[in-house]
RNA sequence: GGCUGGGUAGCAAAAGGUCACUGCGCCGGAGUGCAUAUCCGGAAAUCCAGGUUCAAGUCCUGGCCCAGCCUCCA
């Protein structure tokens, strides 16, 4: 079955052909770790986990490497640093958000049944390797030293904007912002500047300073994945002007005509129909949600809309997640289970990750009742069948099976006035009891 | 203003050609002491205008509307 992809670059859907099918290598651009993921945040960690799989799936678990960076070094850290622990010193005080905010991180997006990357570099720890990527950069003309600052000189990069579709001067007529007065173009952008003792620096040619954010995964992918990969992700946000100066700056380095050879982008994600923003109030976490709802919820959400889409996040399409895994699972064991894509299931993939088709497909083998191929599907996919519902932890269960066995003596004594006070007083502390041919079952009501 | 995407039933979400997929919701029936669960059946949609094609929801052009980017927000 072939794979085709959407690739930002050409803006068309075409086969994808690896550079070297023993070592497929895909980098997507993770969070700056200042504080919790929000549920934006975890769109592209969960999509290019699907694509990650499934290039594990065609090529072999072994020969697909995923890299997946860790920004730690930015303003907006250093920013929380100071506000939450203004009694350690600054680096200290950054060292403790960057390490709190990584583990959470880390354990938010476990519980959304994602795999860890093989490679998980952070910038800390690249330094170096920036550096040196900066020096090439002015060695070959395309970039510059100016008033401690280090920047990319966009004009040099004979076809900038091609990712973003943008050309030079329609960024210069459309700027809106003030350009500051070191920049030889509006659209020339940092790689390395100047920090005062009061923030983290390393020494460098230009002085003590920090990295802009985008020489970081040109630094990074060289790093781990080589001059030319397969497949860089992220957010369709990004494109510009993250991804673009990134590949601006690998390209002229490396004298190579691309980074990667297939750009993917995820669309955009918004709260009951509004833009998620702290103003509006409805800035939602990864960790808020899982206080509410199982992970695989969150995850089965998250793939009910194809990556590119924008995608709607609501309490309702939760409900309706909730609704269609419990029907899958249908209480079967999925421990033992094998992970394999049905074929119809891996059609869908196939097809530029057409994870609705996807969805179909399961409905049809559950329709089929061909339980293994359907258990072995989403276990593939990344469900490992556990719908275990983060609000009953607080729930006495043995008080309720006791009610639940008074209510059924009650029926079976003909009390029926009884066994419904039962029911409505289990009602009224959001128990809902479900009666089906198997007994009595009964679940926490939304 | 420029650039890039998107507009399909009440909602979500597929598809160049059969009775146009699927889920939630809704309506009817079966089911239970009743209510759920569960099962059976049903109603309901392609933003507008051109074009290409034997055939357009799908491809192309324009319009309208929505979103993202141009503000180191995924």
């Amino acid at each position: 079955m072939e794979l085709k992809l959407y690739n930002t670059l050409t803006r068309k859907k075409a086969p994808f052909v690896p550079i070297d099918a023993n070592n497929v290598r895909m980098y997507a651009c993770g969070p700056t770790v200042y504080d919790f993921a929000h549920i934006g945040n975890a769109r592209p960690v969960i999509v290019f986990d699907v694509l990650y799989r499934l290039l594990r799936h065609i090529y072999g678990v072994g020969h697909v490497k995923y890299v997946r960076n860790i920004t730690d070094v930015d303003d907006k850290i250093n920013a929380r640093a100071a506000e939450e622990y203004p009694d350690l010193e600054l680096n200290a005080a950054v060292a403790e958000v960057t390490a709190k905010t990584t583990k959470q991180f880390h354990e938010d997006i476990a519980a959304l049944g994602v795999l860890p990357p093989d490679v998980e570099p952070t910038c800390t720890s690249h330094i170096p390797q920036m550096v040196e990527m900066i020096k090439v950069l002015i060695a070959k003309g395309n970039a510059y030293e100016a008033e401690g600052h280090v920047l990319l000189d966009t004009a040099s990069v004979p076809d900038y904007g091609s990712l973003s579709g943008r050309s030079l001067d329609e960024m210069i007529a459309g700027a809106r912002v003030e350009v500051a007065p070191y920049k030889r173009n509006p659209s020339d952008s940092v790689m390395w500047k100047p920090s005062d003792d009061s923030l983290p620096g390393w020494p460098s040619p230009w002085g003590r300073g920090r990295p802009g954010w985008h020489i970081e995964c040109s630094a990074m992918a060289k790093e781990h994945l080589g001059e030319v990969f397969d497949i860089h992700g992220g957010g369709i946000d990004l494109t510009f002007p993250h991804h673009e100066n990134e590949l601006a700056q690998s390209r002229c380095a490396h004298d190579t005509d691309v980074m990667a050879n297939v750009w993917m982008h995820n669309g955009f994600l918004q709260v009951e129909g509004d833009k998620m923003s702290k103003s509006l109030g409805n800035f939602v976490t990864i960790n808020e949600l899982l206080a509410d709802w199982p992970g695989e919820v969150l995850r089965y959400n998250m793939l009910r809309s194809h990556y590119r889409q924008p995608i709607d996040w609501t309490v309702k399409g939760l409900e309706e997640s909730a609704k269609t895994l419990a029907g899958f699972y249908g209480g079967e064991d999925f421990s033992k289970a094998e992970k394999s894509f049905a074929p119809p299931v891996l059609e869908a993939l196939s097809d530029d990750m057409n994870t609705p088709a996807v969805m179909t497909a399961l409905h049809q083998l559950a329709h089929s009742d061909d339980r293994p191929a359907l258990v072995s599907s989403l276990r593939a996919l990344g469900f490992a069948g556990d719908l275990t519902d983060p609000r009953a932890s607080g729930v006495d269960e043995a008080a309720i099976q006791q009610r639940i066995d008074q209510r059924l003596a009650a029926r079976a004594a003909k009390d029926f006035a009884e066994a419904d006070r039962i029911r409505d007083e289990l009602a009224a502390q959001g128990i809902a009891l479900k009666d089906g041919p198997e007994g009595t079952t009964w679940e926490l009501v939304r």
